[in-house]
Formats: structure tokens, sequence, C-alpha cells
DNA sequence: AAGGCAAAGTGATAATAATCAATTTTCCAT
DNA sequence: ATGGAAAATTGATTATTATCACTTTGCCTT
């Protein structure tokens, strides 16, 4: 087994899966492997969970203090394109997507959001309608703190702002990375790279020493990577066929992660 | 002449036109016209102008003071994606294209920056490397503003602070406008996109009254709007033929806004 | 456990866009 | 004004992807 760069962790255990008609028994080796000195996964992902870490506890107080916990069920809207923003959303648990619609009904998902990350500040640091949509996918907590408080707190905390100025431009080269993949590389690539993102979001609450397994439509998978439904699933057989990946339903698990990195063609 | 929302200007003027081989005389109606209402073009541009707009002399001063004046020539690179940042770029005079290059050499450009417009703050407030290049389009006049100055000033800032978080989070919307064009509608309509945004560019230091001319090379306008150059070259062929443009060597004007705003098929 | 419905998957075809290989035009520097 | 190089354009072909029509599978409710 070849080390890369010492990153690789392997887990040498039995898993029991279940199927829906009947149980078996895979006995296998599973790489939870490590990105880090392969892909730089850091530049297709925001930053948000770092912004409220270490606050000082009477500010988050302030802020938080007509703040309403509320939970979403998977597939609800949180907040739509167009709307006007009344505050931010800190999720405190699950996955949601922000996307948007365009005039032909095509759905775009920009990003996902994970446990821990905030979601709708934009519109409210820049004053305008929320550029996008947000929809849980799997059943959300998240708490809702009113722009009022947070815009106060902001104010009268540098330490906010430096935070939110550097989670911003971070954000840019996230974009950045993202409109040179859909205007340049084709849908292979884009799957490729589509999967090694998902896969660290649901790295997340995955069972220690299982295979980290992606949970999604393929619907949604195919609007994360800029392509149709029918095409997804066809680059996903293919990746299939060529041992990149396994599935089981809907579910999707990367069984060689270098193989998709390879195939990503990034970098 | 059907009136749009009162929005439309018309100049009744002969214009003379010179050509390279002979000179000819072109006597043709010319509309100047606004996008205003017909074409949301603030969702495709920066806002950066806005950022030092009266800004207290005294920080400013403080911030410009070391603050060197440089010139680049058309097709100089200002810096380089992955490069360590020492400072910010106000952009006195001229057009710069903000780019990333592909392993395969291929390039997408973010962005063009116009006179007036800041660049290379991302990078200095992520304390990141440069997301992307920037290069001269035309010959420009650019300050420099060392790194140390900005981020001082900015420290004890609200003002300035409150203003980058405003821009950085309305590029958010810029950008996952253009992430959505770019995975899911077809060049065509990318291409129209870029003129409209690329028209508007070019209105700056356009002669008063004569028709914005558009003066950039086939291989950018393809990279900006994601395509071949080859097939941008076609479908300005046919952006011709149906009479959206008028060309004359590189220089292309568009004659038919509202035409082409239709051909984006967008909103 | 069955039935029904939504999601996933497949196949054939058409539309789009990239690539490769030219030719023509434009733009400078002299 | 002119020669040469770079840029723009065209044509033919291939590759990629979308679309439409359909079948199969999985999952949930009863």
């Amino acid at each position: 087994m070849q080390n890369y760069r010492g990153e690789r962790t392997v887990f040498l255990q039995s898993v029991t899966f279940r199927c829906d008609m009947n149980q078996f028994l895979v006995s296998k080796y599973f790489y939870a492997m490590s990105l880090r000195g392969i892909f730089p996964i850091d530049k297709w992902d925001f930053n948000s969970e770092s912004v409220f870490a270490n606050f000082p506890a009477e500010d988050y107080e302030e802020m938080t203090r007509y703040a309403r916990d509320e939970k979403y069920k998977k597939g609800q809207i949180i907040f739509r394109e167009g709307g006007i923003p009344s505050g931010i959303y800190y999720l405190v648990e699950g996955k949601v997507k922000k996307y948007k619609v365009d005039k032909f009904e095509k759905e775009q998902i920009i990003y996902v959001a994970n446990t821990g990350e905030l979601i709708g500040y934009h519109a409210v640091l820049s004053t305008e309608r929320y550029p996008d949509s947000a929809a849980a996918l799997e059943d959300c907590r998240v708490l809702f703190i009113p722009k009022e408080d947070f815009l106060r707190v902001l104010a009268q905390s540098p330490l906010l702002s430096g935070r939110l100025l550097k989670m911003l431009s971070h954000e840019f080269t996230v974009l950045t990375n993202n409109i040179t993949i859909f205007a340049q590389r084709p849908a292979r690539e884009r799957l490729a790279i589509t999967l090694i993102v998902l896969r660290e979001k649901f790295k997340k609450g995955n069972p220690e020493g299982q295979p980290i397994t992606i949970n999604m439509s393929r619907d949604d998978i195919a609007n994360m990577a800029g392509t149709t439904r029918e095409n997804a699933v066809r680059l996903l057989r293919e990746f299939k066929d060529s041992g990149i990946i396994e599935t089981q339903g809907r579910k999707i698990w990367v069984t060689d992660v270098k193989k998709m990195i390879a195939t990503s063609n990034y970098e």
C-alpha cells in the first residue's frame, strides 16, 4: 500500500451493510483517505464555521438574544432568491443547498452548506435581495439571527468584521474556481470534482470507520455538476465501471480517491 | 421609435469612420441605449468604485502615503495567480482583466475591471495567495497601496470595513450569476451577456455621441464567454448577420441592444 | 407483503461545441 | 506605402452533451 505523503489512513475492518431486499456482509478494505496534499479542498469550501469560534461571550449573547431555533424538514425552503432578508442563519445541524433557478427552470447548486456554517449573510451585508435560494437537503436545525442584532454587533466588533472580510474574500477563490471549471471543463471532470467535494461534506456525521457515503438525489448531483440528470447518471456508471465509485441505490461512495482526483483533471 | 420606459436616448447624427484601406462615410442613427429597466447590469458588475468615495481625507492620506504610481503597458501582467500579495491596486486609468489559466493552458476571464476600480484586495483580505491573475487590457495607470497601510487604516475605519463587506457580498451575486450561466446556458447566450457587459465597460471613455465600441481581441472575448475563439467568431458572425452587431476589424458595436438582451435569454 | 409512485437508469437522436487545418485580414514597424 | 507576423475567420470533422421517450428500481404507505 503506497503511502501518499503520510496522509493516508487505513481502516481494516469488516462492515455490515443493509440492503433493502436482503442483508449481506461485505468484507473489504476501506480507506478514509485524507485529501491533504493531493487535492486543494479548501479552494472549494467556504470557511464560515470559523466566524464565531472563540467569539466574545458578551457579543455572542447580544447577537443571539432574540434568535429563534428553527427546524426545516428535508426539501423545505429556507429562503428564496429575490426575497428580502430579515436575518442570517446559523446551521446547527444538517446540510443546505444554495441554488439558483433560471427562467427555463434549470437549477444550479452554487454551494452545499454543512453543519456549523452560516447562510443568508450576503444579502444582509450587501443590503440587497437574496442572490440565491436555500433549501434543506436533510432535516435541519438552524438558529435564525435577526439582521438588526447581527448588524449592531458587527458595527461594534472589529473582530467580527475582520473575520467576515476574510471569509468573503476566501469565497471569491471558491467561486472563481467554480466559474473556471464550469466554463472550461467537460462534465466528467466537473462531476469528479463535485463528488470529491460532496465526499468531504458527507464526512461529517459519517459513522466512524465506515466508508464515506454520499446520499443525494441524482438531480441534485447533476445540478451541482452543471449537467443533466441523464448525463450525470451515465458518467456515474462509467465511474462505477472503472472502479472509482460503488453505488447502492442512490448512495455513492468513492472507492478510489486518487483515481477520482485524476479524473477531475484539476491541478 | 418606441420609447422604452423613457430610458432610451437617441443621438441623430452623421459619423465618420476610419477604415484601413479606404475611408467612407456612414450616415446612420446611433442609439446610446441605457440598460436601466431592461437588463440588470448591476448583477454583472462589481461596485469597487464606491469604496473610497467621500472617504475621510485623513484616512486616505494615511493609506496612500507610501503608495506608488505605476504604469502598465497593454498586455502586461500586474499580478499572477499563486503569487503572494504585497498590496492592493487602485485602477486610475484603463481596463484590466482578472483571469485564471488551467493546466491545459485554457484561460478564463473572471472579470474586467475598469477605471476607478480596485483590484488585488481579495488576497490581502483573505491572507491567501492571489486567486487569479491580472493583466492590462490597454495601457493602464494604477496606484499601488502597500498592504500594511491598507490593513492599518482598515483596522481603524468601520466605514471602510463596512464598505468592503458590502462590496464583497455584492460580488457574490455577480459570481453566482456567472456560475449559473456558465453551467447552464449555451455559448450563444453567454456571448450575448458578455457583449452586454463589455459594452457597459467600454461606455467609459467612449467619445460622446459615438456608438459604443468594444475593442478587445477575439481570444479575450471567447475567454470571457467561456468558449473557443472559433466558436465565438462564428457566433459573432451570426449576430452580425441578424443585425445585432456591426464590426470593423476587431471592433464591435452593438446596434440592437434589445435584440442582444433577447438573445441572452437572461431573465 | 403489495401496490403505486417517484427516482434512477437506458437508448436513440439531435444539437452544440471543440478541434484541427487551413486561408484571409489586419495591424504594425519600418 | 509595404512586408511580415499576428489575429481573425472559415470549413470540415469529431466529440460532447442535451433532449425525448421509455423501462426499471427503490422506497414508502397501507
